[in-house]
DNA sequence: CGTACTTCCTGTAGTAGATACAGGTTCAAG
DNA sequence: CTTGAACCTGTATCTACTACAGGAAGTACG
């Protein structure tokens, strides 16, 4: 049924095809099957790995927690407690990346706004960075 | 007066000796005066220049971001219009990702919690990353 | 002044995580 | 059955550092 190919799989998911490739060789995306002519030929397990990945990387999952988490989750199901440790670890980062990105907006727009005023003193973005951390 | 060797300087900044050099190599930061012997003298330029560079790093800017930055902000003050938008776009990713960390923070606490109420269902912190994006 | 010890020098190489390209093969549509 | 797109492998390049080797410079002490 649904065999997909690289390109497809890429515009399925947006990695890029040599990124697929390369995940195949360090072992995050498991081998594919080959057409008689050695295209590689992915499955739809491929295709929901794949789509893990990325989520995982976008929410900030580093590359190793994700060959980490994909290990648990996959055959052998050792599961839930180093999971959970991974994601009580990555929550902590998320916590205190959120406080740093919310200072930092406030910092940022009441900086940008000053800048708009148009009268320019020196440059207030330039300032904050600056000055010493909040 | 205050001269500083890279060790000082280092120390002063919390980067590494290493990446103080990579910096002068690729014109991040300028070159610093040398010892009759060769050994580089940093002034408080290049410590004010430095820290700048840390701080803007640590708040997401990218490399490069922070590179215009330096000129932008540099001898030939040009400086806010260009200076405003590389802040405004950051600000508009900033947003963003305190968006999306804070939708994550969310799910995954929750997640976590479930997880470690001790029945295990299969593994909601998996399940999580399996699931369409929210 | 000499010796010992730390710090610094250059240059090269390695790292992760991709990304790009060269040169050739396979697939699929007409 | 040809032609053009997609795919193959393998190697090279990129960014942003980090690490090391082998040697020279600086400094503190007696």
């Amino acid at each position: 049924m649904g065999g997909l190919s690289i390109g497809e799989l890429a515009r399925k998911t947006g990695v890029h095809i040599e990124t697929i490739r390369y995940f195949e060789k360090i072992g995050t995306l498991g081998a594919p099957g080959r057409t008689a002519g050695g295209h590689r030929v992915f499955d739809d397990g491929h295709l929901r790995t794949l789509k893990f990945i990325k989520r995982a990387r976008e929410l900030g999952f580093a590359p190793k927690e994700v060959r980490t988490l994909l290990d648990l989750g996959g055959p052998a199901k050792a599961c839930c407690d180093e999971v959970r440790e991974i994601a009580v670890h990555h929550l902590e980062d998320v916590r205190r990346k959120i406080d740093d990105l919310t200072r930092l907006e406030r910092h940022l727009s009441a900086t940008v706004e000053q800048c708009s005023g148009g009268h320019v003193p020196d440059c207030a973005v330039i300032d904050m960075l600056e000055s010493a951390r909040p």
